[in-house]
DNA sequence: ATTATTGTTCGTATTTTTGCGAACAATTTT
DNA sequence: AAAATTGTTCGCAAAAATACGAACAATAAT
């Protein structure tokens, strides 16, 4: 080991970013971002894949912290969890923003 | 399938989500961000990784677009690649702007 | 010519992810 | 009580990601 492990920061975002590394999980964040609150109802009819593969990804943008689900049989409440959200926008906004190339094309001379 | 396939805007985002979803990753292009110009050198040496590790890294960085490597012999020079940066930056930013949940809380009550 | 430098590729092993159908749990409807 | 609805969990399989050391390639330095 070579160099210091990583910053809080840079495993946090990274674990956003895995969570968001699929674009069913996108899909489904999307969707759930254009609510004007939250879902109840079928998730996995928005999407070409099967109930239990939806699920499964619920489950993984959940345990990101990225959505929040209520148990509200027989149906489920899902909602973005706006809070963690907010610090996900931030993360990324700040790490896209971070570059101090000069210009467009510094890489290329 | 019961919905249609997913966007190209899906699929290009969640790709770079992907490429940025661990945490050596992320810190390459913090450190890649950070250069004025294209960085010549062992990238492995600021990382907790080994050397062969790093390359497969910089390759599936390279691979999403994020970066861009050149043999400049015994040395490879990498850089951000900033018009795909830039893209990233903007998918990433529409994506994160779209939640229309009217309150913080809209999901709590 | 030999050695050192720099980074990739190969071979390998382990773990994680992805996806599905079937079975299950909890409630609502009939 | 039986059937329908909704979503999770289980068991499985296939694919991809993660990480490493060792071997290799290509050039530069001695």
């Amino acid at each position: 080991m070579a160099a210091p492990k990583y910053t809080d920061k840079q495993t946090r975002i990274a674990r956003y970013a895995k969570a968001l590394g699929n674009p069913a999980r996108i899909a489904i964040m999307e969707f759930l971002a254009q609510q004007e609150t939250c879902f109840f109802g079928e998730i996995h009819e928005k999407l070409p894949i099967a109930k239990a593969t939806a699920s499964q990804h619920l489950k993984e943008l959940k345990d990101a912290g990225l959505i929040q689900g209520e148990i509200i049989p027989p149906k489920v409440k899902y909602c973005i969890n706006k809070e963690h959200w907010k610090e996900a926008k931030a993360l990324f906004g700040k790490f896209f923003g971070q570059c101090i190339c000069k210009e467009d094309n510094c890489c290329k001379e």
